[in-house]
DNA sequence: AAGATGAACATTTTT
DNA sequence: TGTTCATCTT
């Protein structure tokens, strides 16, 4: 039974998950190789045959979905209760829970609140505008994002401002030679590098981020908040402070090793430092976050830090066909600076990866869905909505290709696009819990004091809020003092407007000590405060956001649910509960003569924290607490949500697609300008960036760009990506042009390498057939281009057909339906591309239609709800399309 | 203080 | 394309 783990894995697998684990161990392989498997398989043994007790693993993973995926696979191979016990998250996440545990060896309350990035960009954009006239007077432009972006940079290299200054200082002194450039080369490659040192460079941006990094870690500090990068910082430092508290841990397992940053390499060391038994996982092929300061360098550093590390290379690919890996394979390979390495493929070739070309993005977009649907038809269904997935570059992509599935009545996801927590709503109601159990949290307090709308506004917080910092006080305090009469009123005056506001509050805060489970929290409070008024007086689409703030509840119960999962499954055997006291005495003493980081120097308001918290939450995991934790650390309800995501066609960017594998993979807008994106820094990563995407396909890859593309307010007009120009260079032939006709061998093929039943031949025709006649009748009622039947226009092709379409027009040339094959024969084929097969072969040409009008109703029912936001035409602009689901105009 | 209007403007990627 | 900011009016 407990060998079940061994069992499909090849030698170089087992070789790694039997490896000693006291020898550390990187285990660096390409993509589909199997890597997670092994490191599953390796924590099995490690509990199994090494009897490591689970408590005593730490397995990180890039992403809270992969964690959870993990903890699926382990509740098989080593059981649920084994499970639950090892510690597995992310870096952040596990830090969180430590600090929750532990922060007050380094500082922290142990309430302190998690301050997502658009508080914290709220922060140092508030903190610009007093830069403002300054900047303006100098002609320098700077957006806190790239304020943010710079800040978190430092602190991702484990940089305070103080010592960023020092760094700055010493570099200027040091004579810093200025190369003088012309604006001409612009267009050089390593342009944007110079550019990013050029701005470091800048005596007046360097005056201003150091100091707005200053004054934005006091006001964290003061806010008892720790920003994502914090949470690294502090565990860090937890653990280099009290190396105590990581003895609980005998091996650490690091999955996507290789977009790890210098902070996250820093804190594996540190949780390691008693064990030294580390088990990495990674491929450099794959490294694609250096923009957020991920290090490939870790792994020789790692080489250097623990001695005898050995490495592991797995060469086999299990998840793409051969066509599929060889494609992607060449798109890689045109990085010379890459380390080249061997992946066999262990499935046949299949049908070739496509690359189509079509006249624009609507047309794009309207090949996939159709492409989709009639992939579906073709397998007889063996493929289902679920085995589709389209990779961005960028979510704003998402929208076209999301209306054309819906026109075509196709379910789908948009995973990660506009987060589920970064919605109004959604932040309005989370900042009243935060202020709830952090009432030094700032930023939620000025969030909800004018919601709903209180009449208090900028002038009058401003006046809360300075009043808070000459009395010491939280602002909270402040305001509830004034509402008691304890302290007078202020200027506007503002007595009267709290009676909706203070009572409200004080009554959760009630709640809250009585450990009220969150969801209920949450239900009390949207009938306080007439949470649901205020949402149908301000907001067009209220009705969508009520929905989100059920979803709220729904994710609170989820929570609720999983914490006690969690508790029965461990008892009381936390790794670390032997020690604890005793730590938290070592170190009390310690922190009273030497404080804490330079950064938290504001002593006064940590005093006064400390007590209020130990008066009032004397416990660490209150339900609220894990319930907040929960709600700033995960991106999606959706990856909590196991129903949501079968069944529907995801969208979702390359980035987030790590990891991750599908059936069918499109991946559009494959453009110059897009791959790479006009932006990137390191063009390098943006080819492995599509390498990621490409190699995410198991039987059938799709590569698609259009000849122009509206692009920020104009259309442009786009070549292919030179990251598949370059391939098509050498050899045409890992592309294909035409969509592809499956075949029974295709089908069989498919079948094989997802391991299910082939479908039934006449299943196929049927299928087919219904798919024919479906777009045929939809395609002649409402005029639209007939792209459906794999038929991409092509570039080149005279615009004059598709563009001028109005709503019920049916344009002449298509009346004739299959008949449209014609139309694109009369196609120039554009530049470097030769032209797509003209005909569809013969399902789609040989069958008639039936004149079946079924379709008609679709166009705009589209599947669930949409991640809508935002009103609808309503008022005067233009044409609408909610009732004629043919686009507007497509000039 | 809040709502309404129009102009300017900018779109990577995420824990 | 859609969103954010500035300015205006109530
Ligand atoms: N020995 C094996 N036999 C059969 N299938 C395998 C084997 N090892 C892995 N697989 C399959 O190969 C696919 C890829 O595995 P996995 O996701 O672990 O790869 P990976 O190396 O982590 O990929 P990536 O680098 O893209 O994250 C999975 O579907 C897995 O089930």
């Amino acid at each position: 039974m407990s060998q079940a783990y061994l069992r499909n894995l090849n030698p170089a697998q087992l070789q790694a998950v039997k490896h000693p684990p006291d020898i550390p161990l990187q285990i660096l392989a390409g993509p589909g190789s199997g890597k997670t498997r092994v490191l599953t398989a390796r924590i099995a043994h490690l509990i199994f045959h090494h009897h490591v007790a689970p408590q005593a693993i730490c397995a990180v993973t890039f992403t809270n979905k992969a964690a959870n995926e993990m903890r699926a696979r382990l509740d098989i191979l080593v059981g649920v209760h084994d499970t639950a016990c090892i510690r597995m998250g992310t870096f952040h996440a596990l830090c969180a829970s430590f600090l929750r545990r532990h922060g007050r060896m380094v500082g922290l309350e142990t309430n302190f609140t998690i301050c997502d990035a658009d508080e914290s960009k709220k922060i140092v954009k508030a903190l610009l505008g007093e830069h403002s006239k300054d900047l303006a007077a100098k002609r320098i432009s700077l957006t806190e994002g790239t304020l943010m972006s710079m800040i978190s940079k430092a602190k991702a290299r484990g940089q305070t401002a103080d010592e960023l200054e020092a760094n700055y200082r010493r570099s200027r002194a040091s004579g810093s030679r200025k190369r003088s450039r012309l604006p001409s080369d612009v267009n050089n490659e390593d342009n944007s590098d110079d550019e990013q040192s050029q701005i470091m460079q800048d005596p007046n941006i360097m005056a201003v981020l150091i100091d707005i990094y200053r004054v934005y870690e006091r006001t964290l500090r003061s806010s008892n908040s720790l920003d994502f990068d914090d949470l690294l910082l502090f565990g860090v430092c937890l653990f280099k402070r009290n190396p105590a508290v990581g003895e609980w841990c005998q091996h650490v397992l690091v999955d996507e090793f290789q977009d790890t940053n210098t902070i996250q390499y820093e804190l594996m060391r540190q949780i390691a430092a008693a064990s030294r038994c580390v088990t990495i996982v990674g491929d450099p092929d794959q490294s694609i976050y250096g923009w957020r300061s991920a290090e490939i360098k870790n792994l020789i550093n790692m080489q250097r830090d623990f001695l005898n590390t050995q490495q592991i290379l797995l060469e086999q690919n299990y998840r793409s066909t051969a066509s599929i890996l060889g494609a992607s394979m060449a798109i890689v390979s045109q990085d010379k600076k890459r380390v080249a390495k061997t992946l066999r493929a262990e499935h046949p070739a299949g049908p070739s990866p496509m690359l189509q070309l079509f006249l624009n993005e609507h047309q794009e977009a309207g090949f996939i869905a159709s492409e989709i649907k009639k992939l579906v038809a073709a397998t007889g269904g063996m493929l289902e909505w679920g085995d589709f997935v389209v990779l961005l570059r960028f979510n704003a992509l998402s929208r076209l290709i999301e209306s054309a599935l819906q026109k075509e009545g196709i379910p789908n996801r948009i995973l990660g696009g506009h987060k589920f927590f970064e919605r109004l709503e959604v932040k309005d109601l989370l900042a009243y819990l935060q202020l709830i159990d952090n009432p030094h949290f700032v930023a939620a307090f000025t969030r909800v004091i004018n919601v709903p709308a209180r009449g208090i506004g900028e002038k009058t917080v401003n006046e809360i809020l300075g009043a808070a910092q000459r009395l010491k006080l939280s602002p909270l305090e402040v305001v509830m003092r004034i509402h008691d009469g304890a302290l007078p009123d202020i200027k506007p005056s503002v007595k009267r407007k709290l009676a909706s506001f203070v009572p409200p509050v004080r009554e959760l805060q009630t709640f809250a000590r009585k450990d009220t489970l969150p969801s209920d929290l949450i239900r009390h409070l949207l009938e306080s405060i007439k949470y649901d008024e205020h949402l149908r007086k301000t907001q067009k689409d209220w009705d969508s956001r009520w929905e989100n703030v059920q979803e709220l509840i729904n994710f609170a119960s989820e929570v609720e649910k999983n914490m006690e999962n969690t508790k029965a499954a461990e008892p009381d055997e936390q790794p670390w509960d032997g020690d604890w006291d005793v730590l938290e005495e070592f170190d009390r003493d310690q922190l009273n003569d030497e404080g804490f980081v330079e950064t938290s120097s504001d002593a006064v308001h940590k005093d006064k924290g400390t007590r209020k918290a130990r008066e009032q939450q004397p416990e660490q995991d209150t339900p609220l607490r894990m319930f907040l934790q929960a709600s700033m650390l995960s991106t999606d309800v959706a990856s909590e949500n196991k129903d949501d995501g079968k069944g529907k066609v995801t969208l979702t960017t390359c980035h987030a697609a790590k990891g991750l594998e599908w059936p069918v993979v499109f991946v559009p807008a494959v453009e110059k300008g897009t791959f790479p994106s006009h932006r990137a820094e390191d063009v390098d990563e943006e080819r492995r960036l599509l390498y990621v995407a490409c190699t995410r396909a198991q039987a059938l890859l799709y590569l698609t760009h259009a000849n122009s593309r509206m692009c920020a307010g104009e259309a442009k007009k786009k070549d292919m990506s030179e990251f598949v120009s370059a391939v098509l260079q050498n050899d045409k032939s890992y592309f294909s042009r035409e969509a592809p006709n499956l075949s029974a061998g295709d089908r069989t093929l498919i079948a094989q390498l997802l391991g299910r039943n082939a479908p039934d031949e006449a299943e196929v025709v049927r299928r087919m057939a219904q798919y024919n006649s479906s777009t045929q009748a939809w395609n002649a009622s409402y005029g639209f281009p007939n792209y459906s039947v794999a038929q991409p226009r092509l570039a080149g092709s005279s615009d004059s057909a598709p563009p001028s379409v109005r709503p019920p027009p049916v344009n002449p040339s298509l009346t004739a339906g299959p008949a449209s094959a014609a139309m694109s024969q009369s196609a120039a084929p554009s530049q470097s591309s030769p032209a797509p097969s003209a005909s569809d072969g013969p399902q789609s040409s040989t069958v008639k239609s039936t004149g079946v009008k079924r379709r008609l109703g679709m166009g705009r029912t589209g599947g669930g709800y949409p991640n809508k936001k935002f009103k609808t035409p309503g008022n005067t602009s233009g044409t609408s399309n909610e009732s004629t689901p043919c686009f507007a105009d497509v000039r």
